[in-house]
DNA sequence: GCGGGTCTGCACACGATCTTCACAACTTGT
DNA sequence: ACAAGTTGTGAAGATCGTGTGCAGACCCGC
């Protein structure tokens, strides 16, 4: 998820909605406002938010239809707006696939805070199986290896020893270990054959990624 | 959705948790058990189960905040274990995701029938549902399967193959994974196995599909 | 039993990867 | 600055993993 984060909001008050869209510009997002469902639903498709702050009062069709469709086609984080006390909306927002809910009148600054921890929510789902180290980032799922953003083809024992590092950050290790660790240990291996790994490594990630510690081994220092 | 369905208990109270799985075992569900936070987030993850029981309470963080974490990464049906009369809890619950609640003290036939009662309820929704993966269509109830429109003809194996991967898109997954997911398994098979049929898939849907990691297995990539 | 479709195992060829080696370049301590 | 030890480099052979085609086994409806 790079770049500005994208907020929809979808209310039929003018007043509330222009309040919620400064509020939301105010704390960095980029918003768009619809004001029926109809145009929510295709705000949603073609402006592709990360969170959709959605009234379950509204003409056209009502806020859960809003959500339905929404949730639909993709997964994206629901805020639902609701009057107060009103538990069945409530319920059935939560069961359409809502992820949090504010009872009007709600404080801006509240409104502000969900979002941020709806979204901080998503990301971390995203970034869970990851591993960041500045402009290094290594997911763990996919096996994916990218620096500043340009993916690099790593060999099993070139991953298999970055991720030992990369678990490790500026810590030396000896070439006994990695060699244990990274490559599987058999005998008579010579210490050398790290040297060959740490060498395609610097090729496809940068010289400055893996420090040399004379005498000792190697440590991976976490670039800027 | 083929095969047993699976149920993941976190809960920290060793008793509770093995009525609760001997109950759900005896039922017919392969279950698994997490006795605190954090292992509860890590199982939901690796085992991924067709529901979660979850109990508020719990050592590492609370149950609430794994409701969010499992919610956050896939959807699952969540039924909650509260303390009596705890409707903060049981409010905050149904906000993050859980889809019903039992207060303890309960009775083991009646977590059996609410269990029943939410796979149910989950199996018409997904019945309805798809999996979208960039051009690729899967649909889950007619086991339908369609690249860019153009509708494939796949085989039992290879469906079960290619869903396996798509519910986990651009996660590696080791051949002998497949082999015991998709096919089933049994003594002396040959992960070779596996690759016929993902050479069948790569045939029928586009090389690009599936990828493969030298020494590791195969992942799915969404295609664009 | 027969035919078609499907699953599985095998063998070969090819490509990717690992390891080693020799030599150059470098670091360190004296 | 020198020598000794350590690391970087490039290439080459050995090894391993994967793609592929094919054939037998298996299953199921007719």
């Amino acid at each position: 998820m790079t770049g500005q984060r994208r907020v929809l909001v979808v209310e039929d008050d003018i007043t509330i909605a222009e309040s919620v869209a400064a509020r939301l510009r105010a704390e960095g997002f980029e918003v768009a406002v619809a004001h029926d469902g109809p145009s929510g639903v295709a705000f949603a498709a073609s402006f592709l938010p990360d969170l959709v702050v959605l009234d379950v009062m509204l003409p056209g069709f009502d806020g859960l239809e809003v959500c339905r469709r929404i949730q639909a086609s993709r997964s994206v984080p629901v805020l639902m707006l609701t009057a107060r006390g009103d538990e069945t909306d409530l319920l059935v927002g939560l069961a359409v696939g809502a992820d949090d809910y504010l009872t009007k009148p709600f404080s801006m600054r509240e409104l502000a805070a969900r979002v941020h921890v709806l979204l901080r929510r998503v990301s971390r789902a995203v970034s869970s199986r990851s591993l960041e180290l500045g402009d290094l980032l290594i997911d763990l799922a996919s096996r994916r290896v990218s620096r500043s953003g340009v993916e690099a083809h790593l060999t099993p024992t070139e991953y298999d020893l970055l991720v030992f590092l990369a678990e490790r950050p500026s810590a030396v290790q000896a070439r006994e270990r990695l060699l244990a660790e990274a490559c599987g240990w058999h005998e008579g291996a010579s210490s050398r054959t790290v040297d060959s790994h740490v060498k395609a490594l610097r090729r496809k990630l940068g010289a400055d990624l893996i420090r040399t510690v004379h005498g000792v081994g190697y440590a991976l220092e976490v670039p800027r």
